[in-house]
DNA sequence: GTAATAGTTAAAGTGAACTTTAAGTCAAGA
DNA sequence: TCTTGACTTAAAGTTCACTTTAACTATTAC
């Protein structure tokens, strides 16, 4: 009951407390309770900060994963701009995984032989291209 | 014959001349053949930048790039290394191919209903993990 | 001839995402 | 008590992948 400190979390996930804190002040991790002026952290941060590892690894900025997981609130006029957002990320999720797909095949034919040149990858990738 | 000049090039890629000559100074693209001083390329320059942009967007740094695809001569006691380096590559694709799958479902949900927040989101992304 | 346009280099600047540093607080253990 | 270790903040520093700047050259249009 008593929560997690900034260093446990950081060693959980992987990351060193800096990173934490730097979250916290772009807005894509809620500012926690304090104990003595310390951060304690609920166990559901761990899932958070999946996400938010995950969303980085496919390309979304600290900017973008605001405005989509907290933006809704904010993004003023209509939600309708952070719904585009979501959905025009969707559509590059889409052209990633195929891309994903293609270098995946190009490794392999690195892997194979060892003796593929950039010049040749092109080749390979030319065909039914982006 | 006459081949393309940097700005052709980058008119093409949609890059700008700089990022060019930066590649190119980061040893991920042959320095080209000079006509009064200026770069001339070849029209293979298209593929192989193809690939450095497929590359980059799914999260391969310039060092990495240089590795994979012109390491081989270059990674001196055993060529086995540079391929350590592909294989490693490949699985690190096959775990960004499965988030982002897993990422596409959860901006569906959020496209969906638009209520999710990220303690939500990682609920759904708790089961079966990683 | 001269002005505009596109190229050249080396070096400094930029934005994103952190990390490191400096100076300080707090609680537990010898 | 005092020191060790982990935390705090604000601000400066770092890395990556470029971009911009400054000073220059070469070709084409008038």
């Amino acid at each position: 009951m008593e929560g997690l400190t900034i260093g446990e979390v950081a060693n959980r996930v992987g990351v060193q407390p800096s990173a934490l804190r730097y979250y916290e002040s772009a807005g894509i991790l809620e500012a926690p309770r304090r104990v003595n002026g310390q951060r304690r952290y609920d166990v559901t941060v761990l899932n958070q900060l999946a996400i938010i590892q995950t969303a980085q690894r496919l390309g979304f900025t600290v900017a973008e994963i605001r405005t989509l997981f907290y933006g809704f609130e904010a993004a003023t006029p209509a939600s309708t701009r952070w719904q585009t957002l979501a959905q025009s990320k969707l559509i590059e999720l889409e052209a990633l995984i195929r891309q994903a797909q293609k270098m995946k095949e190009m490794l392999k034919e690195i892997e194979k032989c060892g003796c593929l040149n950039l010049e040749e990858c092109g080749q390979l990738l030319k065909q039914s291209d982006n």
